[in-house]
RNA sequence: GCCCUCGUAGUCUAAUGGUCAGGACACGGCCCUUUCAAGGCUGCGAUAGGAGUCCGAUUCUCCUCGAGGGCACCA
C-alpha cells in the first residue's frame, strides 16, 4: 500500500505584513512538510478585496521569503491543482454549490436580513440559542422556482444532519460537538460569493491537503467544514489546531503592544533565523534542554507531538536576548551585507566611503556587545569615525577623573613604547604590564583608555583596540580626551 | 448567553501515579576577565482552588475559578 504523501498549506489573507502569529503556523506548516518529505504549499486566501491590494501580497511575499520558507506549489510557483489564488477559483466554488443545490444537500434561502434579525432577536429575548428557523429548507419545487423568477435574491444553506461531530485533532485529541450547536448555516452570500468556511473546504479538499496546521480560532469552526467535506463526499483531511500567541496582558497581540509583524521584526533589525528560532520555541518544545536550532535541524527534529497546547506570550527580552547571542556568533561579513541592504542610509552614515576590511574589523570588534542590527551602528562608530564620541554619563565621568588624566597622560609620554606592528602577543603582554607602570586598580587604569579609544568604559578588550586603530589615530584620540 | 480549548514560577517550557518538579529568559549574588557581553556556579520563584479515586496525585475523575477562542450573508 502507498502511503499518501504529506501536503500542507499556507493560505494567508494578504493584508499587509505577517503577524507573528501566523508567522509562526507558517513555520510550523514549513517544518511538517519538510520533516515529512511533503509538499508545502501557498494559497492565498485573497477574498478580502478591499485590503488585499498588489501591495500588501508583496510585503507578505517579501516576510515570507526573509524568514526562508520556501513553497513547493501555489501562487507564483504553480502547480496542477491551481488556480492558488481564491478570486481566481469562482467558478469551482460555483460548481460545488451548484452540487449540493442539485442532490438537495443545500437550498436556497429567500429569508430578508430584516426577516432574520427578528428571529435572532426574538429567540435572545426568550433566552433560547438562535438556529436558523428553516422557513426556506422546506419550499416546494414551485415556489422556489416562482421566487427565483421573481428575481427575490437568496443565499445558499447547506443541510446540517442530525448527528454529532468529533474533529479529531493530533494536537488536541477528539473533540465532541453535539449536533444542536449547528444550524443550516449559510455557504454562499446573495452576491453568490462563498463564504470562507465553504471556500476553503473547496481549496483543502481539491488540493488535497492532507493535514490542516492552523491556529486553535479555526476550532470551533472545523465542525462546520467537515459537514461540508461530508456532504461533498470528500476525505476529511487531519487537523491540527495551535494556540495562539498572545500578548504580555493575555489579550491579543496588537500594535499596541509594539511590534507584531515580522516585517517590522526585520527593520528592528532582528535576524530571520532568530525569529525563527524563538518563535518556533512558542509552543512546540524539543523533549530535552535545546534550545538553539537551525532550520536544518528544526527540520529533523519537528513533530506535531512535540506542540504544546496552552496559548504563549510572546516574550520580546526573551527574542532580543536570543537575537543577540545569534549576532554574536554570525560572521561579520554576512552581518555586512545584510545592514548594507536593509539599513542602507544608516550604513551610507556610518561607513560609507570607508574601506571594506576596516568596517568588516569593526563590527568584528562589536557584534558581541550588540542586541540587534542597528546597534551596530552605534558601537562601530567610534573605532571607524576619527572623532570619538563619549556614549554615556558613566564613561563621562571615567574619563573626567583625575586618575583618566595621569592614565593618558602616562601613555602620551610613552606612546613610543606601544609595540604596534608586533603582533598580539607583544600587545597583550604590554598591556598587561600596564598594571606595573601605573600604580592603579585595574579598573581605574583601563577603563579611561576605553573610553578615550572607543567612547565607552564597556566594549571591546584594550588589547584589540589597540591592534585594530591606527597609531596616530590612537595618538589623537588619547590627546583629545585629555583635554577634556 | 451557548459551545470549544487551555491552566507547571513574571514569561517560554520539560517531566512523573512515588527521588530535591528539570532547563531557558528576566531579576539578585559569586567566579572568570582590563570593562561589558559571553561562559561557569548560585539565589529567588511554579504544579490556579476544592473535592474524589489511590497506600500515595502535579499526573486520573468531577466541580469551581481564571484566561483565550468560536457562535455572521468576516476571513
Amino acid at each position: 500500500m502507498e502511503v499518501a504523501m504529506v501536503r500542507v498549506r499556507y493560505a494567508p489573507s494578504p493584508t499587509g505584513h505577517i503577524h507573528v502569529g501566523n508567522a509562526r503556523t507558517a513555520i510550523f506548516n514549513y517544518l511538517y512538510a519538510r520533516h515529512e518529505g511533503g509538499t508545502f504549499i501557498m494559497r492565498l486566501d485573497d477574498t478580502d478585496l478591499e485590503r488585499s491590494t498588489e501591495e500588501n501580497i508583496d510585503s507578505m511575499l517579501a516576510d515570507i521569503r526573509w524568514l526562508g520558507l520556501d513553497w513547493d506549489e501555489g501562487f507564483l510557483k504553480g502547480g496542477t491543482l491551481g488556480p492558488y489564488r481564491e478570486t481566481e477559483r469562482k467558478p469551482l466554488y460555483d460548481a460545488y454549490i451548484q452540487q449540493l443545490l442539485d442532490e438537495d444537500k443545500a437550498y436556497r434561502c429567500f429569508c430578508t436580513k430584516d426577516e432574520l434579525e427578528a428571529e435572532r432577536g426574538k429567540a435572545e429575548a426568550e433566552h433560547r440559542i438562535y438556529r436558523y428557523g428553516g422557513a426556506c429548507a422546506h419550499l416546494s419545487a414551485e415556489q422556489v422556482a416562482k421566487n427565483v423568477a421573481e428575481g427575490k435574491p437568496y443565499a445558499i444553506r447547506l443541510r446540517i444532519p442530525q448527528e454529532d461531530v468529533v474533529v479529531h485533532d493530533l494536537i488536541r485529541g477528539d473533540v465532541q460537538f453535539k449536533t444542536e450547536e449547528f444550524d443550516d448555516f449559510v455557504i454562499a452570500r446573495q452576491n453568490g460569493i462563498p463564504i470562507y468556511n465553504f471556500a476553503t473546504v473547496i481549496d483543502d479538499a481539491l488540493m488535497h491537503i492532507t493535514h490542516i496546521i492552523r491556529a486553535e480560532e479555526h476550532l470551533s469552526n472545523t465542525p462546520r467544514q467537515i459537514f461540508i467535506y461530508r456532504a461533498l463526499s470528500f476525505e476529511v483531511p487531519q487537523f491540527a489546531h495551535v494556540s495562539l500567541i498572545l500578548a504580555p496582558d493575555h489579550s491579543k497581540l496588537s500594535k499596541r503592544h509594539g511590534a507584531v509583524s515580522v516585517g517590522e521584526y526585520r527593520l528592528e533589525g532582528y535576524l530571520p533565523e532568530a525569529l525563527i528560532n524563538y518563535l518556533v520555541l512558542l509552543g512546540w518544545s524539543p523533549k530535552d534542554d535545546r534550545e538553539f536550532f537551525t532550520v536544518d535541524e528544526l527540520v529533523t527534529e519537528f513533530s506535531l507531538e512535540g506542540v504544546g497546547k496552552s496559548g504563549a506570550v510572546f516574550d520580546k527580552k526573551k527574542l532580543t536576548w536570543m537575537n543577540h547571542m545569534y549576532l554574536g556568533r554570525k560572521d561579520a561579513a554576512d552581518i555586512l551585507t545584510i545592514l548594507k541592504e536593509d539599513f542602507a542610509e544608516q550604513y551610507a552614515a556610518t561607513f560609507g566611503g570607508l574601506r571594506e576590511d576596516k568596517t568588516l574589523a569593526a563590527i568584528d570588534l562589536t557584534k558581541g556587545n550588540a542586541q540587534v542590527l542597528p546597534d551596530l551602528f552605534r558601537l562601530a562608530r567610534n573605532i571607524v569615525q576619527l572623532d570619538v564620541v563619549i556614549t554615556d554619563e558613566k564613561s563621562q565621568e571615567v574619563i573626567n577623573s583625575p586618575e583618566a588624566k595621569q592614565v593618558l597622560q602616562y601613555l602620551l609620554e610613552h606612546f613610543d613604547a606601544i609595540p604596534f606592528g608586533q603582533g598580539d602577543d607583544a600587545m597583550s603582554s604590554w598591556v598587561e604590564d600596564l598594571r606595573n607602570q601605573i600604580p592603579l586598580p585595574a579598573k581605574k587604569l583601563y577603563s579611561p583608555i576605553r573610553v578615550a579609544l572607543f567612547g565607552s568604559k564597556d566594549g571591546p578588550q584594550i588589547v584589540k583596540l589597540f591592534l585594530m586603530l591606527e597609531p596616530s589615530s590612537i595618538r589623537e584620540r588619547l590627546q583629545k580626551a585629555l583635554a577634556l
